[in-house]
RNA sequence: GGGGGUGUAGCGAAGCUGGUUUAUCGCGCCGGCCUGUCAAGCCGGAGAUCGCGGGUUCAAGCCCCGUCACUCCCGCCA
């Protein structure tokens, strides 16, 4: 009893207001017996006139005039006016004159048009409003952190420290909103192509193959450990072993890598596997379901089938293995030319088996050395160790940078590149996979530059033909380019101990506007072929026993063939919306280092916890 | 692990190469006025350890060093 009371001076003494402001609300039981709401405030329109209305929702926005007062009433599906006249009964006016931003309110009044001089276009209720004959006050608000729909936006820092707010803002919604909308459109469409939707573990065993798993320790059995997955795969594997045929789930992932604008510590996939099939199965059905999703969340058509590009015509012609293909600016190889020219650093290049790439920047002559050098930088951060230029000049003659060294075969350079006077040409001399990387990177940074890519068009390519291994040169071994159960292609079988390097795999990523919205692949259903690709990774078969034996194992009892495909749901959703991070599609995302400032977690825990965990925290050493 | 950027009232910003005393502006907040606004308006008011610590200087929001937080990027992310 005693501390009750101490609670509410406490209470009373921190919001700093009057009690009396405060009336309206604590003299009346807010219930919502009978002010339940009988329309949604975006949603009224003039065929409701006369009728009388409940309205529920935030007092968005406030004009007080004494006599009247116009209250800006918002729940989810929009805004409408809101008016107490002077007419009204003095309690009544008091109550509206006692509201502040985001009181959460129910009101009862009749629709009515306004007078053609009052009314506001820029509202899609702008042409009628509420007029107030009874108002409760459901709750109350303390004055806000930052304004819902403001001027200016708030600080991401702050947004996140208050979170239920953020989401508040109109902004905030619609993204959720598109959100919801698209996993529903998937869920419509892949049950209607006969996936089950299907729930895997969360605590899964911990493979240690790829990202750093995140653990989770067990208290029954101490000293062991579940992980959380970083992908349902050896999941829905099993489940095509099951004989489910097709399966999906929008499925949480979780890796413990460092976070980036588009990579959450968690995140969100389409995930989908399927027996039976080529990979134009799953090609298919992925393009299908875009296409449904289009039309039903962004009620726009989208092309299919989407283009196909060879991983290695990517890496060559775009310098990425997700090219944004929405322009054109393709990298050209300078090998014939170079050779040729008096520039000894491309020569060595070219001796020591590596690419000299070139980019042709349309009318970019005119660039400043500060500029030149900005996209140099670009391409070092990539690797490359420096950026060679040079200019055409309007009589077709190069000017500038290493055009000294090309004197002899200007025509040639200029011909065989195609380029223009007042043309900026590019260069990066490096091993193969940095040169076309680096200059892929200032191809991507003068796309932007150039604003080269129409804003709201999407231009999705599979990426096919991956290599199934790439080599590890500090451990001087072969890796899995994606994962350990992609399908060699047939026609490589031959020469996957030969010649590990050249090994296309059915392994396929989904591009939309440079950025890689999803990967897959045909997977292995073979234990003899995957022995043999343990083999060339050097995991032995005891190895692959210990780590991925009831894999191995379900695979003995009559796998069907499979494959499919994970879709990366935050990033869709960010492209979608046309957002920069995927923080703003997630609801209640975590920062750049895994943090989350609304609940403050990750957080210490009792020693209790720990003890029954038998954990121990070791200090770091300073 | 490495590189870049930012940090000034509750929120968003200004503060030029160090020097006008009480660090400015808009929003919000508090008090008052106001019967048709819709970013309402008008009058008055409160609110800032200039991220933190140290240093240089007669003088530091501004320069230097360190540190913390946030953010972007490289590495990493089968």
């Amino acid at each position: 009893m005693t501390n009750g009371i101490f609670f509410l001076c406490v209470f009373a003494a921190k919001t700093g207001r009057k009690g009396l402001s405060h009336s309206g609300a604590h003299d009346r039981f807010p219930s919502m017996e009978k002010m339940k709401r009988t329309h949604a405030c975006g949603e009224l329109s003039l065929s409701q006139t006369e009728k009388e209305v409940i309205l529920n929702g935030w007092v968005h926005r406030l004009r007080d005039y004494g006599g009247i007062t116009f209250i800006n009433l918002r729940d989810r599906s929009g805004v409408v006016q809101a008016v107490v006249e002077s007419d009204a009964p003095a309690a009544l006016r008091e109550r509206a004159a006692s509201l502040k931003f985001e009181y959460c309110v129910a009101v009862r009044g009749t629709v009515r048009a306004r007078p053609e001089s009052m009314r506001n276009p820029e509202m899609k209720t702008g042409d009628l409003e509420v007029k107030v004959f009874d108002l409760e006050i459901l709750s109350t608000c303390e004055t806000l952190p930052f304004m819902i729909d403001g001027e200016s936006e708030a600080k991401e820092d702050a947004r996140l420290r208050y979170r239920y707010l953020d989401l508040r803002t109109s902004a905030m919604q619609d993204r959720i909103r598109l959100r919801h909308e698209t996993a529903f459109a998937a869920r419509e469409y892949l049950v209607g192509r006969g996936f089950y939707e299907i729930e895997t573990p969360t605590f899964i065993r911990s493979t240690p193959e790829g990202a750093r798993d995140f653990l989770v320790p067990s208290r029954v059995q101490p000293g062991k450990f579940y992980a959380l997955p970083q992908s349902p795969q050896l999941y829905k594997q099993l489940l095509m072993v099951s004989g489910f045929e097709r399966y999906f789930q929008i499925a949480r992932c979780y890796r413990d890598e460092d976070s980036r604008g588009d990579r959450q510590p968690e995140f969100t996939q389409i995930d989908l596997e399927m027996s039976f099939v080529s990979r134009e199965d799953v090609f298919e059905v992925t393009e299908g379901m875009m296409r449904h999703i289009f039309k039903k969340v962004m009620k726009s058509d989208l092309a299919v089938p989407f283009r196909r590009l060879p991983y290695d015509e990517a890496m060559s012609r775009y310098g990425s293995d997700k090219p944004d293909l929405r322009f054109g600016l393709e990298l050209k190889d300078f090998g014939a030319p170079a050779a040729k020219s008096d520039f000894q650093v491309f020569k060595t290049v070219l001796a020591a088996k590596g690419l000299v790439k070139a980019l042709v920047a349309p009318g970019c002559g005119e660039y400043s050395r500060k500029q030149i050098t900005d996209l140099e930088e670009t391409a070092k951060t990539y690797g490359a160790k420096g950026l060679a230029w040079m200019k055409v000049t309007k009589e077709g003659r190069l000017e500038g940078g290493v055009a000294k060294f090309f004197e002899k075969i200007a025509a040639e350079v200029v011909a065989d590149l195609a380029a223009k006077p007042g043309d900026l040409l590019l260069f990066v001399a490096d091993k193969p996979r940095t040169a076309c990387v680096a200059l892929g990177a200032v191809r991507t940074r003068l796309g932007a530059d150039l604003k080269l890519a129409k804003p709201g068009d999407f231009l999705f390519a599979w990426i096919v033909d991956f290599p199934l291994f790439e080599y590890n040169e500090e451990e001087k071994r072969w890796d899995p380019a994606h994962h350990l159960f992609s399908m060699p292609q047939e026609k490589y079988l031959d020469m996957l101990e030969s010649d590990p390097g050249s090994v296309k795999a059915d392994l396929y990523d989904l591009v939309c506007n440079g950025v890689e919205l999803a990967s897959g692949s045909i997977r292995i259903h073979d234990p003899k072929l995957q022995a043999r690709v343990f083999a060339v990774i050097g995991i032995t078969m005891a190895e692959a026993e210990r780590r991925f034996g009831f894999l191995l194992e379900a695979f003995k009892y009559g796998p069907p063939p499979h494959g499919g495909i994970g879709i990366g749901f935050d990033r869709f959703i960010t492209l979608l919306v046309g957002v920069a991070t995927i923080r703003e599609v997630i609801a209640f995302p975590k920062n750049t280092v895994g943090a989350s400032a609304m609940d403050d977690c990750p957080s210490s825990v009792d020693e209790k916890q720990l003890k029954d965990l038998r954990l121990m925290v070791i200090e770091e050493e300073k």
